[in-house]
DNA sequence: GTCTATATGCAGATAGAC
DNA sequence: GTCTATCTGCATATAGAC
C-alpha cells in the first residue's frame, strides 16, 4: 500500500467528515494532505466518485475496528456502549464539532444521488452494525433482538453526532450515552 | 408573503432534503421551481446563505407544527411518538428515499463552515425538541426527564432517517419507532 | 418584479512532458 | 509517479434594460 495514496484517503475522510461530499474539492484534499497534485488521478483514475467511495469505505473499517476494541471483554453492553458513546462525545468537543462520523454527511447527500458512494456508505453502515450486534450476541442476546438494537444504537449516536456538532455542545451526545443504555437494560 | 418567494423557499428545502447544501445550485432552484429567475435576487439580496439559512427555519417550523398536531390528544407520548416515527417510515419510502429530514445533510456540512445556516439548523432542531418536550411534559414528566427524553428522541429519528434513506428500507425506521416506545415505556 | 446578458472564479478532469 | 498547463462547464453573483 502506498503511503500517499493512504495519506490521501484519510484527509478525504476528514474533510467529508467536516463537510461533506459536495463542499471538498480536489484541490482541497491535495493541499491539505500535502500530497503531489499529479498522484490523485494516478491513484484513483476514475476521479471523485471513486475517492470518496474509497474513503468512506476504509473509514467504516477503521471505525468499526475501534467499535469492536472498545467493546472487547466482559464489561456488560450497556456499560460498555455508555462509555463509548461517551468518548464519541470527547472527541467531537476535542474536534471543536468539526468531526464526528464522517459517513452522516456524505450519506444523506448521496443516498439517490449516487450509486456507487451510496453502495460504499450501505456497506460501511452494516460494518459499524455488525460490530455492536455481535457484541450483544455474545452477551447472550437473542440473534433479532441484537439485530434491532444494533441498528437502534448505531440511529441513536448518529443522531447524537448531529445534534451536538449543530449545537456546538457535547451535551445530546451525553445525553444518548444516558438514555441508550437505559433503554438497553431494559 | 409573495407566493413566489415562498416556492422558492418549498423548492429550496426540498433539494436541501435530497442532497444537501452545496449540490443544491440556484440555477437548479429557479428550474425546479418555476420560479422566474430575475426573482431569487430580488427576494433573497444576500445571496444563498440567507436562502438556505431561511429554507431551513421554515421547514422546521412546517416539521414543528406537524410533529404538535400529530402529539396533539391525549395518546399516551409512546403511542403516540411509534405511530409519528412509523408515518416518517412510510414517507421516507414513499419518496423512494430522497427525502426525510430536510436539516440533517445541510446541519452536518455546515456546523462549523458557515456560522449562519449554522444558525438557522440550531434553531430550527431546537423547534422539533420543543415539540416533543411539551406533549412529554403534558403527560406529567419531570422537567428534567422531558428535556432529555426529547432530545433522544429527535436524535434517534434522525439517525434512523439517515439508515432508511442511505438503505433504500424503512425498515430500520421501524425498527427505530419499537425501540424508542420501549424505551419511553421504561 | 422580472428579464437577459455577463463577470469571475473554481470545479472536475485530461494531456503530455519528464 | 509526479509535474505543469489547460480544457470545459457550471457555480454564485451582478448590471442594467424593461
Amino acid at each position: 500500500m502506498s503511503p500517499t495514496r493512504d495519506q490521501i484517503l484519510q484527509t478525504t475522510a476528514s474533510l467529508l467528515e467536516k463537510q461533506g461530499c459536495h463542499a471538498t474539492g480536489l484541490n482541497e484534499i491535495i493541499r491539505e494532505s500535502s500530497t503531489p497534485k499529479g498522484s490523485l488521478y494516478y491513484y484513483f483514475p476514475e476521479g471523485k466518485e471513486q475517492l470518496v467511495s474509497e474513503a468512506v469505505l476504509q473509514a467504516g473499517h477503521t471505525m468499526a475496528d475501534r467499535i469492536r476494541a472498545h467493546l472487547a471483554g466482559e464489561t456488560p453492553p450497556a456499560q460498555a456502549i455508555y462509555d463509548f458513546v461517551l468518548r464519541i462525545a470527547d472527541n467531537v468537543e476535542a474536534s471543536s464539532f468539526a468531526a464526528g462520523s464522517p459517513l452522516t454527511a456524505v450519506a444523506m447527500e448521496t443516498a439517490t444521488t449516487s450509486p456507487r458512494i451510496n453502495a460504499a456508505c450501505r456497506a460501511a453502515f452494516d460494518l459499524l452494525i455488525a460490530a455492536f450486534e455481535d457484541k450483544l450476541l455474545a452477551s447472550g442476546l437473542e440473534a433479532q433482538r441484537a439485530s434491532n438494537l444494533a441498528q437502534f444504537i448505531i440511529a441513536a449516536i448518529e443522531g447524537g453526532v448531529i445534534l451536538s456538532r449543530t449545537m456546538h455542545s457535547a451535551e445530546p451526545l451525553r445525553v444518548v450515552a444516558r438514555q441508550l443504555s437505559a433503554a438497553l437494560a431494559c
